[in-house]
DNA sequence: GCCACTACTAAACAATGCAAGGTACTGAAA
DNA sequence: TTTCAGTACCTTGCATTGTTTAGTAGTGGC
């Protein structure tokens, strides 16, 4: 997996995930490595810039299989940051491909 | 136009355009910065970087309109590559785009 | 000669993913 | 009881790569 491809497109994934529910990190980081080859610490880091940024609110629950889980519940500003987010993913894209599109069958 | 989005795709479409046709540094500033934002800081950089690489191969072309131009030409060996990367590309978005659509449409 | 445009280069800087390391709790096997 | 695997969290330093900013140099019009 090209690692210059994901540069801000994990943070994009994170926020995505965690508008459908609350996550907690490690359930981010498996949900994630099942399509995108993603490392634990590249997800930490991400979760604790947007919950400074005030995208984020965190709560701890306590689980059954291990240590309590810090389960992170996106924002109202989070919500509109996520749809900013993925309004320009798709420009972005589809720019993309007309680039690559141009080229491979002109 | 989020400037992290661009990171490793910019390689990706300076390879593109050139597999079309022998482009010079100043005339892909110009192309790609039609549907991406792009600097010319930016693009000679890569160029110099892939013709390291063995991915390019250079010549000059004297213009009337200035000095003459550096034309960079897809070797064998680029070709292959950008092939690959493309694929990579491809199946990139595929996954970025299944994990928003997951979310925004349940 | 001077200026705008074309073409390219160089160096310091910033953002971000990753590897590697650490802490700590639970339950089952030894 | 000790040990190990699995769960869960976090931090640090590094590598990659685009950006910013500045600079060099040729051409043609004023």
């Amino acid at each position: 997996m090209n690692v210059q491809f994901k540069k801000g497109v994990l943070e994009l994934c994170v926020l995505a995930l965690t508008a459908k529910a609350d996550r907690y990190g490690y359930e981010l980081v498996h949900r994630l490595s099942e399509t995108l080859e993603i490392a634990e610490g590249t997800v930490y880091p991400i979760l604790r810039r947007l919950t400074k940024e005030g995208l984020f609110t965190t709560y701890l629950a306590e689980s059954s299989e291990g240590p309590p889980r810090k389960y992170y519940h996106l924002t109202t500003k989070g919500e509109q940051y996520l749809a900013d987010q993925v309004r320009e993913w798709r420009e972005f894209y589809t720019s993309v491909n007309q680039v690559i599109e141009e080229d491979a069958s002109p």
